[in-house]
DNA sequence: CCGAAGTGGAGGTATGCTCTCCTCTTCGAC
DNA sequence: GTCGAAGAGGAGAGCATACCTCCACTTCGG
């Protein structure tokens, strides 16, 4: 069944209308709206959103597929980026707009359920270029050297937190708080010694995922 | 009405074990529990919580006044300290530990409603010391200039949000982030100047307050 | 020993979500 | 134009998750 036979006119503009209804409310608000509110703003009823895509996640998917290829193309551009510590800072200045700009994608990458899946195939497209671009700054001696890869994404979720409270109040200020962590993770000046490890990759994954609700 | 008639005997075991029980699943999961979870930890049934504690507030209320108290007492020791980069580095150290130890304080310093006048009331005596511990710090050219009082507990969001996130695989783990956010507001090494300007009050207290469900 | 204090936990009430169902409307091929 | 199929809408079913109440029963202690 269903060879992809091309939607009605009116049906292609109703879908159009709700992609675009979705990426300005999750942009602004996460993936936590619902998907009334959704339909509310595209301007047409749910019944028409559950028609076009068979599930909130269906929806999600389709809006940022494309933002995991655009994290992967800035990584890409930083590595081109000959100067490392550039390279480096382009990066999570970069990420860390991203974040900022689109509540909904930060989300995104820390949902749990299907979102794992999600996340497992982002990370294992940008984890490889990250790890690159730490390293070569990290052998350049401008980045310090007990600086483990899973840390960088903590610190990525330090920022996005901020961007997430200020939003609304200071758009930018996120940017004060990157500027703090970039001058901590430089080594440039005296460093304090880290007082414990870094995490391994299972501690890490588990502390990405969303905290899950425990039972009794 | 009611002097205060003292309680019988075995009511007043069972309010310690409910304050008890309460801190302990507070602290481990945050304010986000409801009390049948708290309940049934105690040992007791709903309705003795509630014939204890008028609601959910009362309850809280009663086990964080004196965390407050603890969170002044801190900044007087670090205010009685001589070293100002000692001082400063202390009392924030010592509220990441009370925040990462305590998830429920983390949450209660944050909530909105009636915690926004917890909060106020909090801030009310605790602001004044960091204040005075950050000018102190700043005037004797240890911390980097360009820092407001209000970046700080911004910093500490931070380090609180990774405490939540790493608590069940890195108890630790915090200090890290904290490590590298106390590096980025010194002034021994050289510091990148800040991007845009701190907040102001009122966007402080709104960014502090737990974001509200926009409606519509 | 018995009245008052205390207890437990089922369930009332409220909220807010995802997703279904079915009637009515609109498109567009012929 | 016609008409069958595709699409639209939105009330509401179903579910989950809280807070808090109510009242028949139990326990304390003078």
């Amino acid at each position: 069944m269903s060879a992809i036979r091309p939607l009605r006119a009116d049906a292609e503009r109703n879908r159009a209308r709700i992609l675009a209804a979705a990426a300005e409310i999750f942009a602004e608000r996460g993936l936590d709206v619902s998907l009334d509110d959704i339909a509310a703003h595209a301007g047409v009823g749910v019944g028409t959103v559950y028609r076009r895509f068979p599930d909130k996640d269906a929806l999600i998917e389709a809006l940022f597929e494309e933002k995991i290829d655009a994290v992967v193309a800035l990584a890409d551009e930083a590595l081109e980026i000959e100067d490392p510590w550039e390279g480096f800072t382009t990066f999570m200045r970069g990420m860390c707009r991203m974040q900022a700009a689109d509540r909904g994608f930060k989300d995104a990458l820390l949902a749990r359920d299907r979102g794992r899946e999600r996340m497992a195939a982002a990370r294992e497209r940008i984890a490889p270029r990250a790890t690159k671009l730490l390293a070569r700054a990290q052998e350049a001696g401008v980045i310090r050297s007990d600086l483990g890869p899973f840390d960088v994404p903590m610190l990525n979720l330090c920022v996005g937190l901020i961007a997430d409270r200020t939003r609304d109040v200071a758009p930018d200020y996120w940017e004060r708080v990157l500027t703090i962590i970039i001058d901590g993770i430089s080594a440039q000046g005296p460093t304090t010694p880290m007082p414990v490890e870094t995490l391994d990759r299972e501690a890490f994954t588990e502390a990405m995922a969303s905290p899950r609700r425990r039972r009794s």
